[in-house]
DNA sequence: AATATAATCTATCGTCGCTAGATATTGACT
DNA sequence: AGTCAATATCTAGCGACGATAGATTATATT
């Protein structure tokens, strides 16, 4: 079935140059000039070809999310990796997720501040998704004994100074003073937590 | 000139009639239900009517979005009046500050997450955006001597908790835990800030 | 070669933010 | 009081949006 095998690999490369015409669009003019339209024009097929790819426009961003998810947790593992000793790890995991928020800003729309229908819930949730969140963990694990509340926290803040920095509400290049103190809370955090 | 008087104030109660339309619609059916004829149906004129108030419907969003800024900091400043000791005041005022997000979260959409045209760059900030960012201050700087990066650090740990906690990115029900642990992080930082 | 199936297109729907131009209402001046 | 300019408001419409129905072309099977 030879015929039928490269139909359906023409059809997933045709998927996945929606997906990346949809991801440079936004990154480079944001995610309202990303119509179906301009998705049709770019990958030279009408508007109802996407519809056969992708049940909405809601659609399309996810799955440039879930790019993002994957490339942020590679990002993570590769700054962990390069660490010289479990606090620079934590230290570097921070400045990694800071940049990539920043460095991506319609990637990280897609993935945290647009409306997904992308589920979250522990047990549903696709690998990609926990992905990037057990790279944190790996590098808060040796900080606390409650792993999960500690690395849900240190996220939070990472999301947060990103978050805030990217839309101009903290003051801009003292972003670095900011991460050493989430980073140093998180050393603290063992003497801190038995309650 | 009672006679312009009186139409001035008829103009400013229609233009809060459009502002409180805009924020319930929001509230009750989101963001995306918010539309010019909408609104204009509420307030019972036509469309153009709105366009003299607004000059377009993202104005009307920051107009919300304004409204919250107010409301947080006074939700913040009656948070830490209310507390028993510099401590508690800072616990206060993060159960204070995601409680505010996760109780109005089409509100903090408008002042956190859909995209505003609203200054935050220090000098020209409306005195409105301020007042939560002093209302934060206030009950951190005991803590710390670089007033201003702990607070904005704070802020953003906060923001971000409410963040994953509203998009349910994080376990629900653990909350205290992670705010517990973010304003324990306040206390110690004293100790780990002077380098 | 004829026919069934799949792939793709054209054309259109209802809605959106926004605006031009017409009309009604008001206030000022003789 | 009556004319006229200015203000307030409306109706109608533009272009673009997401999405879909139904026609049309291409492909595969008998």
């Amino acid at each position: 079935m030879t015929v039928t095998d490269r139909k359906s690999r023409e059809r997933a490369e045709r998927e996945d140059r929606i997906v990346a015409a949809a991801r440079a669009i936004a990154e480079s003019e944001g995610w309202e000039a990303v119509t179906i339209r301009r998705l049709a024009n770019e990958i030279e097929y009408s508007q109802p070809v996407l519809y056969s790819h992708f049940a909405s426009r809601d659609a399309i961003v996810a799955a440039v999310a879930v790019e993002g998810f994957k490339e942020l947790a590679a990002a993570l593992r590769a700054a962990a990796d390069a660490a010289d000793g479990q606090g620079d790890a934590l230290m570097r995991v921070a400045r990694g997720y800071f940049a990539f928020a920043l460095s991506r800003p319609a990637l990280y729309d897609a993935m945290f501040i647009l409306p997904t229908q992308l589920m979250f819930a522990e047990a549903e949730t696709r690998a990609e998704l926990r992905d990037g969140f057990e790279a944190i963990t790996a590098v808060v694990s040796p900080f606390c004994t409650d792993v999960e509340i500690v690395t849900e926290t240190f996220w939070a803040a990472l999301h947060g100074l990103a978050e805030l920095e990217r839309s101009g509400r903290v003051r801009s290049g003292m972003h670095e003073k900011r991460i050493a103190l989430v980073v140093q809370a998180i050393i603290n955090a063992e003497s801190a937590e038995p309650n």
